[in-house]
DNA sequence: GTGGTCTAGACCACC
DNA sequence: GTGGTCTAGACCACA
């Protein structure tokens, strides 16, 4: 997984999100180690200021825990990352429908688009 | 419809959208003549210069004609309309579907939260 | 030779253009009446006033004369016709020069894309 | 390369074709950095928001890549700004034709005349 | 009255 | 320091 890194929004947020999805999808496994600041800026060709700062918004969530001495690691609790990504799912979802109804488009017809989209998505 | 607006996002961007809702949903139909850049940034409490730069916008999609001297109108090409709705609503969709992939989610996985939540809305 | 009318550019130097053009390619010959301001604003489906302010234009450069009682005709002066006609030729040329100068072509290079692209023009 | 403005046209459209002519003419190579909005402004004459307006348009053609935080560079796909030198050059050419067709200039004798005018330009 | 442009000056997020 | 956004208020051409 490539640190893709777009010109149009906050490079930290973008962070924030690439993390996410890391940990999420199991690269990083609960209580695994995170390699440190400056090598995970380095990896993402980002000043490890902004780096930082993306770190301390996870630590925030909960999903990081910075240990003062031996660096920082994942979460040992699955059960609450679990729920952060069931939690962002949902708000994802709840966001986009609301986005296609101020559209017009009834409950039946997102459905309809939905399914044969996602038909053609990788493959 | 009211114009709510909210500071996360830049305020031009947000009566872009708001206004092609609008068209979109028939409230201004095809053909029919748009209120002042004046009259529309108070009704949405913004300065004209803002509003201005929404319509702009608007124009340059082509979903908006201005007359030089006797205000804009909303362009007659109903089937562009329909076309922009279509389009918008798959980069909706596409978007979506990108976000929740990245987390982790599979095909089946986001259709089911999705009609799960979608009976939800709106009772 | 219809009236075609452009939203980008002030109304009534379009109607200018358009009658200058007709006097130099003889629509209308030296010497010949005009129609009416009222009837030439019919014909280009425009405000008499635009129509007029057009007209005194024309008149300023000489190209149109009014007669107080019975309307106006073009100038029989058709040397003076021949005249305008090769001044603004060569304001268009020398214009149009300066811009290609200002993009860093040579006169080569701008005689050679012009002697290629005048071939293709109206097969 | 003085910053000539003239109060015939909007200025913001005059600095877009003045700072399209240093890209083109190579005052600004591929790559290289460009003056901060404000520096560029203060370099016109002009106020900064009419300079970003500027800039703003020359990055929807590609011409222009802003870093966030670090300024704007010219794009370094000399090949793109080769390519719009030469649309640009086209669309002069057939917009100058169009005109001097429409004066009732036949094609040998806009040859000629330009033939004739660009000797005299610049010795 | 309409749209369009411009200035001056302020404020913000980001790095 | 950088770009970006917004406001307030003025002025202009046009019909």
């Amino acid at each position: 997984m490539p640190w893709e890194l777009k010109p149009d929004r906050p490079i930290y947020a973008q962070l924030v999100e690439h993390i996410v999805q890391m940990i999420l999808s199991g690269v990083y496994p609960p209580g695994s180690k995170l390699p440190s600041v400056r090598d995970l800026a380095k990896e993402a060709s980002v000043n490890p200021n902004t780096m930082q700062r993306a770190l301390a918004m996870l630590e925030e969530d909960g999903l990081i825990i910075t240990h003062r001495t031996s660096g920082r690691s994942i979460t040992e609790d699955s059960e609450m990352i679990r729920k952060t990504r069931t939690r962002i799912a949902r708000d994802q979802v709840s966001e986009f429908l609301e986005k296609m109804q101020k559209l017009g488009f009834e409950k039946e017809e997102i459905l309809s688009i939905i399914t044969e989209m996602i038909k053609e998505v990788r493959g």
